[in-house]
DNA sequence: GGCGAAACGTTAACCGGTAAACGATCAGTC
DNA sequence: GACTGATCGTTTACCGGTTAACGTTTCGCC
């Protein structure tokens, strides 16, 4: 068993309860955030987009975005020149949700990376992007990504 | 949208998709190779005992095995002096893959971690184990894991 | 010895995510 | 102007994971 792929997994896991439990209390879940953090950066987008943007398959955005209109944070809209396309479009509260989820993120944050000095988090965004990149060249390149 | 948090979730969702394209290529998705990791280590354990090492929950393990009996891996028997538990036993095809398994997870762990010095990885083993105590901490005490 | 509580595995319902098949709309070409 | 191909979003089926409810079996105690 590969002790830091192992270590990494596992951090990963606490992490993301962690910030599902955050987000829990606001009434959302873990990936939701993610789309809501696209429209808030501008209203209006394509689920496709969104994807690209949140590196997801379109297919994830659309159910995610169906359950967020179900609870009333979003609306869905035939883009009026290009039937294809569809627009999501923030609804008021929606929007309202903005400022508190971002805090609460970066509340997140702040606490889990509280045991690092300036230089330990400098030496970690380094090597988390060398085997960032290293992974994604393992998949082929055929993946996008960031 | 914090950086540090977002570089390690995007990393770790490539490592994870890397990860599973080399199980496939031994028939396994990706959390089962942790089950047969515990049985590699010692046969006829019960799903219980598997959950806590692998740290999930108890019916995560009971649908992985369920998959991995029909492929033909494992099976189950139920224990005979106390037949509330299930003991999972492998069969040779699932102790066949031990390993080949096992190198292609430290093969994985090697081109992965590639870019990085021996004090890199030393650096993110101890950032990582930080952030994981935080994050741990933060979900309430409650969640054992390792 | 019988009865209630504890321990264990399973099932059901849900969530985020993927890949593959599908359907509808648009654009380019003959 | 009709046909063909590309471009979208959605649906379906699957996977790993969780929580909550359920049914058995065992154990402790009176």
């Amino acid at each position: 068993m590969p002790e830091l792929l192992d270590l990494h997994g596992r951090t990963n896991k606490a992490v993301r309860a962690a910030a599902d439990a955050a987000l829990r209390r606001h009434g959302l879940r873990l990936g939701q955030d993610h789309l809501l953090a696209a429209l808030w950066d501008r209203d209006g987008r394509t689920p496709g987009e969104i994807a690209a943007a949140a590196n997801v398959t379109t297919p994830a955005v659309t159910k995610l975005a169906a359950r967020l209109a179900d609870a009333g944070l979003l609306t869905r809209r035939r883009d009026e020149t290009d039937q294809r396309l569809v627009r999501l479009w923030l609804t008021d509260a929606g929007r309202a949700l903005q400022a508190p989820v971002e805090a609460e993120r970066r509340l997140l944050e702040e606490r889990v990376t509280a045991q690092l000095t300036a230089t330990e988090r400098r030496h970690l965004r380094s090597a988390l992007a060398k085997i960032h990149r290293s992974a994604t060249d393992l998949l082929g390149g055929d993946v996008p990504d960031a």
